[in-house]
RNA sequence: GGGCCUGUAGCUCAGUCAGGUAGAGCAUCCGGCUUUUAACCGGACGGUCGCGGGUUCGAACCCCGUCGGGCCCGCCA
């Protein structure tokens, strides 16, 4: 069974409405990381939905969560808001200084900037879940209840957190962290409490009060985490492992979420995505990839795909290269398949079953409109990556997949090749499906030359020299040097390939040295030439 | 210190929760096609399932131990 069925069930057996929660804290640029917290809960989401339960998606923007330190892509003016609220200080213009205008003008702030092309590309991804922002809740008094019961129970709180994680907490904490004056939830003191004020000093010595019913502060994050969980009554959800971990934030909400007399969600703990190669998805280094980003080199399905093929304990290794394309090649095989006829086989065995069943599944998850069956273009990623490089023209490649007025590609196919070509023009297209010529003579391959091709390769040098430069002209060419001497035209080809491109086998050759230097093609002929002499 | 994940064909992995004679894709090789889409079609090669014990009629799967790899537990999703 798929693991989002398998959820879906475990939901099913305590109830028919649920609601499913993922969030993020929108402190930086968003990566392919993200993409997976989001997915695996929209996921469960469909199957719940499958599965004939009622289910609301929410997505938790923790945009009440403070600036930690100045990212390398922010400017240092940001250090005087360290501490401060993201949703509650201006976004980064683009040399990384606060944009001030366009946050006084229209409240344009620093998690908005981050968030909304996220959702943009959440939208092309299929994804709408309801959004629920943590700071207007504070602010609306949806937080007041538990964070009563919170102050309330202070000592209660500090004993789970220290007996559950094993971490010591300093006298002076409190279950609230005050804004001060400044609007900074860092270097304040909680000095005193009866609700709804909770007293505190500052770290420049300024005392005040801080109302937790208006959003004065905000709980801390092992708190906030179960309050959030009582009041939107949140049943399921899919987090990274990093709170998953024995005695982290799920263990101590678990208990905590009972003062607010409320059972905590069903868990799902998911691994980390990392960059191939180069270790965790960091938004510092500039190797990552986004998933704007990546819409741009392969259609959304695809990014779903990744996810919805891999269980959430299984640790993801990407990069927009070679594993990108096996990923798209395979799920341009998947969908060609016809599963349902391969699952009726009755000779299958049962792990086989279950496999085809998963990867049936998969693929009904990775479409961007629920329900409804993911096209396949039936072209292949590495021929489409080959079509597009051998072919500066959009309807010369139509015309080689046999495609015309009369059998027009189709929208998916268009968007598909458009996107191909974005992503050879990129500096994550693999070098090992880039198509190359070589300039310096393959020695070790020439050695190995027998009279028939050394034969074919005199004839092809002087007749390409002397060779109309198209395309015709030069596929006839290539045959007419083997066939003249009432050879094969696949030595002429071998030859060719050997010569020009450093290997035994290659792509359609005319198309692509129509596109190159006459004399450059000739020269590295003739120095082959020389060479077999 | 606590915990999680992981080790299966050259590569990437599925299969482990419900034990029943080892699976897929890629790569490689062979064949077909031959003015050739590194395309496509057909086939082959390829694994003592990290290691050692145990339970069982039967273990990749369950239990115990062990070795290797990755990661999380600093109020940071």
């Amino acid at each position: 069974m798929h693991w989002a069925d398998v959820v879906a069930l475990n939901l099913s057996k305590k109830g028919t409405k649920h609601i499913v929660s993922t969030g993020i804290t929108p402190s930086g640029e968003f990566h392919i990381g993200h993409l997976r917290e989001i997915l695996t809960g929209e996921m469960i989401s469909r199957a719940a939905k499958n599965a004939g339960l009622e289910v609301d998606f929410i997505f938790i923007v923790d945009d009440a969560d403070p600036l930690r330190r100045v990212y390398p892509f922010l400017d240092e003016e940001y250090s005087k808001f360290i501490g401060h609220q993201i949703g509650n200080i201006p976004a980064p213009d683009d040399n990384g200084k606060p944009d001030y205008a366009r946050f006084n003008e229209d409240g344009w702030n620093y998690a908005d900037h981050f968030l909304n092309p996220f959702l943009n590309a959440l939208k092309k991804i299929g994804v709408r879940p309801r959004i629920v922002k943590n700071l207007e809740s504070y602010q609306s008094g949806m937080f007041s209840e538990c964070s009563k019961i919170a102050c309330d129970n202070a000592d209660k709180i500090r004993e789970i957190i220290e007996r559950v994680s094993g971490r010591e907490l300093a006298d002076s904490w409190f279950p609230w962290s005050p804004l001060d004056s400044n609007g900074s939830l860092e270097g304040v003191t909680v000095t005193g409490y009866e609700f709804p004020l909770v007293h505190f000093i500052d770290s420049n010595g300024n005392t005040g009060t801080s109302d937790i019913t208006k959003g004065e502060g905000k709980l801390p994050w092992r708190i906030d985490w179960p309050a959030k969980w009582a009041w939107i009554g949140v049943t399921c959800e899919a987090f990274g492992k990093d709170h998953g971990a024995s005695g982290g934030s799920y263990d101590t909400g678990k208990e905590i979420c009972q003062l607010f007399g409320y059972d905590a969600p069903q868990p799902l703990v998911y691994e980390w995505i990392s960059l191939k190669g180069k270790g965790a998805m960091s938004s510092s280094s500039g190797n990552t990839i986004g998933p704007m980003e990546a819409l741009d080199l392969v259609p959304p399905e695809i990014l779903r795909f990744l996810i919805a093929e891999s269980k959430p304990s299984k640790a993801i290794e990407f990069d927009a290269g070679m594993s990108l394309v096996n990923l798209a090649d395979e799920f341009e095989r998947s969908c060609a398949r016809d599963l349902t006829a391969e699952m009726n086989d009755e000779s299958l065995s049962r792990r086989r079953k279950v496999q085809l069943e998963d990867l049936f599944v998969a693929i009904k998850l990775s479409s961007i409109e629920e329900n409804s069956k993911s096209n396949s273009s039936n072209v292949s990623f590495r021929h489409l990556a080959l079509l597009a490089q051998t072919k500066s023209d959009d309807q010369m490649v139509w015309n080689s997949l046999g495609m015309n007025a009369d059998n027009p590609p189709s929208s998916i196919l268009i968007d598909r090749l458009s996107k191909m070509r974005t992503w050879i023009n990129s500096v994550h297209f693999p070098d090992e499906m880039r198509i190359k010529m070589i300039n310096e003579v393959p020695t070790e391959m020439l050695q190995e030359f027998n009279h028939e091709q050394k034969s074919v390769l005199e004839n092809l040098t002087r007749m390409l020299n002397e060779c109309p430069w198209d395309t015709d002209s030069i596929g006839s060419c290539i045959v007419d040097a083997a066939k003249s001497i009432e050879l094969s035209p696949r030595i002429a080809y071998g030859v060719s390939y050997i010569c020009l491109m450093g290997n035994h086998k290659g792509p359609r050759l005319a198309p692509i040295l129509v596109e190159l230097n006459k004399s450059d093609i000739v020269g590295q002929l003739n120095r082959c030439l020389e060479f077999v002499n």
